[in-house]
DNA sequence: ATAATAACGAGA
DNA sequence: CTCGTTATTATC
């Protein structure tokens, strides 16, 4: 039953009609009458016989695809159970809308809707034959071959990857999909973003030519996301990769999932019940026999715990041979007063830094900059007191626009053209907080004539070409260079560390590695300059490329602290009364402890629930089961629940 | 939303 | 003790 109600979420029973018995297959959208409407509904399966005395018809199959199969039916119940939520709201995330002009060209494309999925799988299976996939791209990971080979023998083999610098990640994906499909199996695989995904499909299409694969994105559009699912749910294709809203995709005979970088946040999705693509997969490969690959230039604390609990394996290169291919790093100080080139204190960079830039452009190599913030000038301050300039109607951040602009806020857009320190009374500002363009600018004058380009929300660069060259990049938008980056510059850094968030360490880790990734190995003269304090334990796990050394210790300090992912936490949101009424519903684990309130938005109120991992299930279904009873009396205002909430302060 | 069902209380 | 009215609860 299409409805969120909590109290709702299981199935009911209808009479078939005879005009409906054919088109009435499990997996078919229905329209059936419930307390007095229509409403949209699933067909899960076919029965014999009723408990229920009296039972209304089914008033109509929507279309007679069966566009949920049974392997990702069980999926999302599994999937809403564990995030105490509704299997109607994991589906609406699981099967795209329909798109009626598209399922009529698919469907019409390939005559015989699904019968004949399995006898086509065998037949693929053999025309494919058991090739062995070139496992040369893996010898750099002594697990690595073993990985392929159990792919196309269809063992689940779980691995966890620390992809070395340099890695050509999509093409080590692409050996693993074709290794799947060699042994006559499907695969899933899910990546942050659009530019990601490109680099996939690209690879992909290389190993196993045109039309073996699909590509599944709700950035597509309605009609092409619907068609490239049903592609898949036909078993026309039996390769989907995409960004999350691929992660319940149908895929027959499934044999792998895979997740490329899975602590980017954009992994978690934002709706009800706000499911993780990582969790969502892995979930997937436990009910399925179905093999694993969580793979990314750092580890998370999540996939050090795979690692840790045996459920992973690891797989990672040899301390030689990661020594060979890191770049020449180091850290310095943020000191540009320090520094006696007049270019370096001109565009605010460490000396260190601007020698390094200076080097690699002399060598006709280009350089990337990192610069964690974009715009202009994101944050300025009084510059008599350094007191942070605030906006005068609703205290929100002032920033600069542009080099002429008058400072406006960043929260309600009002410009403070006359603005005075509250503190001192001061009336000039300064920086405290430099962007992307800025920064360009300033090292467009540093580096007179040299191409200056900047990648960031506005514009992501895919690539850039291999000569002297200065590219400004916002994490997560670093374009690849041709040949490698001759020298990459972490500015900033500050402001990714002092974030007060449970993961701004890793997350630190994550974005510098990620660009690291992109020089040229240290023999090859590559250098990575990151503007940082060396002592801090995610800037020694960048020096030394051991992103599994940072993964143990951060798992350890959260087994400590009892924080996820060593516990299962969930939050709950809401107006103060309605939390606490929630709460007082729910029968919780015996050993579940009750923190906060911590801060939410205005008006509303957070709690935490913290059990141990052994009663995670329980939980859910308490809280569940706590918001069903809310939902049946229909308490009015709504609570949200959330499992793993990616920020938890 | 709406119908059934349970709970309740007044009048016989 | 029964009937009519009102809260409660399930909704095939």
């Amino acid at each position: 039953m299409d409805v969120p109600l909590p109290h709702l979420d299981r199935p009911f029973d209808y009479l078939v009609p005879e005009a409906l018995d054919a088109d009435a297959r499990p997996g078919v959208r229905v329209k059936v009458r419930f307390a007095g409407q229509l409403v949209d509904g699933w067909l899960l399966e076919r029965a014999e016989s009723s408990e229920h005395p009296k039972l209304a018809y089914l008033e109509k199959v929507v279309s007679p695809v069966p566009v949920l199969s049974p392997e990702v039916a069980r999926l999302a119940r599994a999937v809403a159970d564990r995030y105490a939520g509704s299997l109607a709201d994991v589906l609406r995330l699981a099967v795209p809308p329909r798109h009626a002009r598209a399922e009529k060209a698919v469907t019409a494309a390939d005559a015989p809707p699904s019968a004949d999925a399995d006898a086509d799988a065998d037949a693929d299976a053999r025309v494919g034959g058991r090739a062995e996939v070139d496992p040369r791209g893996w010898r750099d990971y002594p697990a690595g071959p073993a990985l392929l080979r159990a792919l196309t023998d269809g063992k689940p083999a779980r691995a966890v990857w620390s992809a070395l610098p340099g890695e050509d990640w999509a093409d080590r994906y692409a050996d693993a999909v074709a290794a799947t499909v060699a042994g006559g199996r499907g695969a899933v695989v899910v990546v942050a973003d659009a530019r990601d995904l490109d680099r996939l499909d690209a690879a992909l299409t290389a190993v196993l030519g045109a039309g073996r694969h699909v590509r599944l994105t709700a950035a597509d559009g309605p009609a092409r996301r619907y068609r490239a699912f049903l592609t898949a749910r036909t078993g026309e294709v039996d390769v989907v990769v995409g960004t999350r809203a691929a992660m319940f995709a149908p895929v027959r005979r499934l044999g792998l999932v895979a997740i490329w970088d899975d602590g980017d946040d954009l992994h978690a999705e934002p709706r009800a019940p706000y499911p993780h693509a990582r969790d969502v997969l892995l979930t997937r490969a436990q009910l399925g026999d179905v093999a694993a690959l969580v793979g990314g230039y750092a580890r998370t604390a999540e996939a050090q715990l795979l690692v840790e609990t045996g459920w992973a394996r690891e797989v990672v290169a040899d301390r030689a041979v990661v020594r060979a291919r890191t770049p020449a790093m180091a850290p310095t100080g943020d000191d540009p007063q320090l520094a006696r080139d007049p270019g370096a204190a001109s565009a605010r960079l460490p000396s260190l830094a601007w020698t390094t830039a200076r080097d690699a452009l002399r060598a006709d190599l280009p350089v990337l900059v990192q610069v964690p913030r974009r715009g202009y000038v994101p944050s300025v301050a009084c510059a008599d007191c350094r007191a942070p300039a605030r906006c005068p109607h609703c205290a929100g951040p002032l920033a600069l626009p542009s080099a002429q602009g008058t400072p406006a806020c960043r929260w309600c857009g009002r410009v403070a053209a006359a603005y005075a320190c509250p503190e001192c009374g001061g009336r000039r500002l300064r920086a405290s907080v430099t962007g992307a363009r800025r920064t360009a600018e300033e090292l467009g004058r540093a580096f007179p004539g040299v191409p200056v380009r900047t990648s960031g929300r506005e514009e992501v660069l895919a690539g850039v070409p291999g000569g002297a060259g200065l590219v400004i990049a916002t994490p997560g938008a670093e374009p690849v260079a041709e040949g490698g980056y001759g020298a990459v510059l972490l500015l900033d850094s500050w402001a990714l560390l002092t974030r007060a968030d449970l993961r701004a360490g890793e997350e630190a880790l994550r974005r510098w590695m990620a660009a690291a990734a992109l020089a040229r190995p240290g023999p090859a003269g590559g250098r990575v300059v990151v503007v940082a304090d060396g002592a801090l334990a995610p800037v020694q796990a960048l020096l030394r490329w051991d992103s599994a050394w940072f993964a143990a210790r951060e798992l350890a300090e959260r087994r400590e602290l009892g924080f996820p992912p060593a516990v299962r936490m969930a939050s709950v949101t809401g107006a103060a009364e309605a939390v606490a009424d929630l709460l007082a519903g729910a029968r919780l684990p015996g050993d579940a402890e009750v923190l906060g309130p911590v801060p939410a938005e205005e008006g509303r109120e957070r709690m935490l629930v913290r059990v141990p991992r052994s009663r995670a299930a329980a939980m859910a279904e308490a809280l569940h089961a706590a918001a069903g009873q809310r939902s049946a009396r229909k308490a009015a205002d709504p609570v949200r629940l959330q499992v793993d909430p990616l920020t938890l302060f």
